[in-house]
DNA sequence: GACCAGGCACATC
DNA sequence: GATGTGCATGGT
């Protein structure tokens, strides 16, 4: 049964990594940033972006969004890609400001379907942008697929490779309980881990999935 | 120096 | 519809 694997997944990845505690920051809105800035980048990187934002004052959706976009551009620099990510942060501010007066709190009144595919409509967020902001800033039961949730599903013969993003969102959702912390957990567990030991060369010896069936040779997304 | 990082849009076939 | 490419910094 896979929702029994997918349980015992999680077991194992919590009893080895403990809780991840994400998202980390500290408001609704340095998440969504970091969710945009985090984009193919690193972490670290971002981490160093939203210090230069927030020394700047600037890490609030009325001063990002009058911001100029080229200071935007060099305060985000160390995240990468900052010219495309500065356009996109703004990209999202403009949504923001044209339809709920800049105000996060006014995204609460809206379903969580109306919300996805208003947020998959700003040019430059995508599924898993998408998803990160409503799971770990707007608190909706929605799991986060990544290339770490993808190999490591395909790996452990979760799902049958290749399968695209949607498939993968299906496979958590439909056999997981829907419960917002459990999928802030989860999808944060199968990062630490995939950093780890699912990376396209890393070895699997000393994974806490280690033991269970799986093959090396499957990649996937 | 090569490779990777918590993607996405766009061009081309 | 699948595949390839640009975007860019910083750590290993």
């Amino acid at each position: 049964m896979i929702s029994e694997e997918l349980t015992n997944i999680y077991q194992l990845l919590l009893d080895r990594f403990g809780p991840q505690h994400w998202w980390p920051g500290q408001t609704t809105f340095e998440i969504i940033t970091g969710a945009i800035l985090t984009q193919n980048t690193n972490w670290t990187n971002v981490e160093k972006a939203i210090k230069n934002l927030k020394a700047a004052d600037c890490l609030t959706p009325e001063k990002l969004h009058r911001l100029d976009p080229n200071r935007l551009a060099e305060l985000i620099k160390p995240a990468g890609y900052f010219n495309i990510k500065a356009k996109r942060l703004k990209n999202f501010l403009s949504w923001l400001f044209e339809n709920y007066d800049g105000i996060l709190d006014n995204l609460d009144n809206v379903d969580t379907d109306t919300l996805r595919t208003e947020l998959l409509a700003i040019k430059g967020i995508g599924p898993e942008t998408a998803d990160s902001i409503l799971l770990y800033a707007l608190n909706r039961e929605i799991f986060v697929i990544d290339a770490y949730t993808a190999r490591v599903a395909c790996r452990h013969h979760l799902i049958d490779p290749p399968a695209d993003y949607h498939q993968l969102q299906d496979l958590f959702q439909s056999n997981l309980p829907q419960d917002i912390k459990l999928f802030n957990e989860y999808h944060a567990l199968l990062v630490r881990a995939g950093k780890q030991f699912c990376r396209p060369k890393a070895g699997c010896s000393g994974c806490p999935l280690e033991n269970l069936p799986h093959s090396t040779d499957i990649e996937c997304l």
